[in-house]
RNA sequence: GAUGGUAUAGCCAAGUGGUAAGGCAUGGGUCUGCAACACCCUGAUCGUCGGUUCGAAUCCGAUUACCAUCUCCA
């Protein structure tokens, strides 16, 4: 029974999918004029660990997340570049897809781009015009916000009392083509100098900024979707006008659960992170200093309405966590390697792992409180740790532990199985034999010199009870 | 001005009425030929003030501080 928590209500509520064991999310996708930030990261991992949880689950999990890939921010990084926008869009697509795979950010069921459903986009348009919804005004088209009843529900804004221009960055003209200036553009003429227009029935223009989102999830996933999410900045205007547009077009409940992730701040005095602030960190950048797996457990292991402080501890911190997840992995499955594991059942252990697996859902049915799931995975942990110096293992109920905890961790997306490198190792097993053959002979002083050699080319040596296992630095 | 969020040990952080989970760091111990790995032990009365209650981090009121949204932003 997993509970979210709604934006549009406020509260957490039970998850119902309209189709009994499938979720259709949509999550709004990054705008491509630039390498992703870490706050774009953030958004993609908090969703892809909400989604791999449904996974987790036994769900299917219809994702769809778009790429913005025309508006006014790409035609002037265009323009700065010198390149035409699609090579601007089509490079930094390419960049999202590398800089997000060793996040292990699963792919997107379908990954649409706005350009690629201007056809659909202008009917849509269309449509609402038809329907009285929207306008014509020398080029582009509005829509009548205030035509949409209880418009600025999500966002728990009074239509009255938003503050026009708040920000400083409305364009006069446009205002002065507007009945009315809470209402927003669906469609947007182009400007003589600009190259990147569509042909239309209301002349050479491009889309507006919320229409691509509408059109392209209820494409894909159907007039009403169950999920739909994006970044805490998006429930206004973007969401907000994404609902007024979507509804007014088919007349039925866009979405039934809107959820939002919080933002990233940096800097010790915890300022939001931001492209207009400047002070954004690219993933790009930063995947050259820090170990993705870390990053990645960082940011999934804070909650995803929380507001994520990117700070170096935090990472240094993640990064011990990682090892220690790994560790555990990977010392049990060389116990389990030993000749004397048992292929008989072990119950107390099979026990062990039907709690943790329980209680790892219950903290994550609970709106994914991944902090309780952290807990149940570090007892998870330390319990394969402790097996893993048993004197008697079951090599059959070992191995279920270690595919749940597998599993419960891959949630997270961080992987505990060790990448199988095909290089030749044969040269350190026979330095470790020679080593063993001294330490049975009592000869320390050659023992630790072939401990230190290896040392020195990164090859760590533990002993244990049934041998000696090596590990790379 | 409107609308939200946050405040718990050195740091991160769970916990919505019954005497404060967990992690990291610190210190001590066990295991080991030594080491490594691992395991065990080690810490806070919950921003401030007042109220309700047998009992509050948890409810109510006030107050302080920080952060965010109000048509560029994940």
């Amino acid at each position: 029974m997993i509970h979210v928590f709604n934006t549009m209500t406020r509260t957490k509520e039970l998850f119902k999918p309209l189709q009994a064991g499938i979720v259709n999310m949509y999550v709004c996708g990054p705008t491509v004029y630039n390498y992703i930030h870490i706050g774009n990261a953030r958004s993609a991992i908090a969703f892809d660990t909400i989604r791999r949880y449904f996974e987790y689950a036994g769900y299917q999990v219809n994702y769809v997340s778009n790429f913005t890939d025309v508006d006014d921010k790409i035609i002037k990084a265009a323009r700065t570049a010198g390149i035409s926008e699609h090579e601007l869009t089509t490079k930094f697509e390419q960049a999202f897809i590398e800089d997000t795979l060793p996040l292990n950010i699963k792919p997107a069921t379908v990954r649409p781009l706005a350009t690629e459903h201007i056809n659909e986009i202008i009917k849509f348009v269309a449509d609402l015009i038809t329907q009285g919804y929207a306008y014509v005004a020398k080029g582009d088209v509005y829509f009548r916000a205030r035509k949409f009843p209880d418009y600025g529900h999500l966002a728990h804004q009074n239509i009255d009392d938003l503050e026009i221009g708040a920000s400083e960055r409305l364009d006069d003209g446009e205002l002065a083509r507007k009945e009315d200036p809470v209402d927003f553009a669906v469609w947007k003429g182009a400007n003589p100098d600009e190259a990147i227009t569509w042909d239309s029935p209301w002349g050479p223009g491009r889309p507006g900024w919320h229409i691509e989102c509408s059109v392209m999830a209820i494409k894909y996933l159907g007039d009403t979707i169950d999920i739909h999410g994006g970044g805490q900045d998006l429930a206004f205007p973007h969401h907000t006008n994404e609902i007024a547009q979507s509804e007014a077009h088919t007349g039925k409940k866009f979405a039934n659960y809107w959820l939002h992730n919080g933002f990233v701040t940096v800097g010790d005095d915890n300022e939001k992170m931001s492209k207009s602030l400047g002070n954004f960190v690219t993933v790009h950048d930063l995947l050259n200093e820090v170990e993705p797996q870390a990053l990645r457990l960082m940011m999934a292991t804070t909650h995803y309405r929380r507001p994520l402080a990117y700070t170096k501890t935090a990472i240094a911190e993640a990064t011990q966590v990682v090892k220690r997840l790994q560790t555990a992995y990977t010392n049990l499955d060389f116990r389990l390697q030993q000749d004397d594991a048992s292929p008989v059942e072990d119950s107390n252990l099979a026990a062990q792992v039907t709690a943790f697996k329980l209680k790892f859902m219950q903290a994550m049915d609970d709106d994914f409180n991944v902090a309780n799931a952290m807990t149940v995975i570090n007892d998870f942990t330390t319990a394969l740790n402790v097996y893993a110096k048993a004197t008697n293992v079951s090599s059959l109920t070992g191995h279920d532990a270690l595919r749940e905890f597998a599993a419960e961790v891959m949630v997270l997306g961080v992987n505990v199985q060790p990448s199988l490198d095909e290089e030749n190792t044969k040269w350190i097993d026979e330095k470790v034999a020679t080593r063993d053959a001294a330490k049975k002979a009592k000869d320390y002083a050659q023992a630790d010199m072939i401990r230190a050699e290896l040392k020195a080319q990164g090859i760590i040596l533990e002993d244990t009870a049934q041998g000696t296992r090596w590990k790379k630095e």
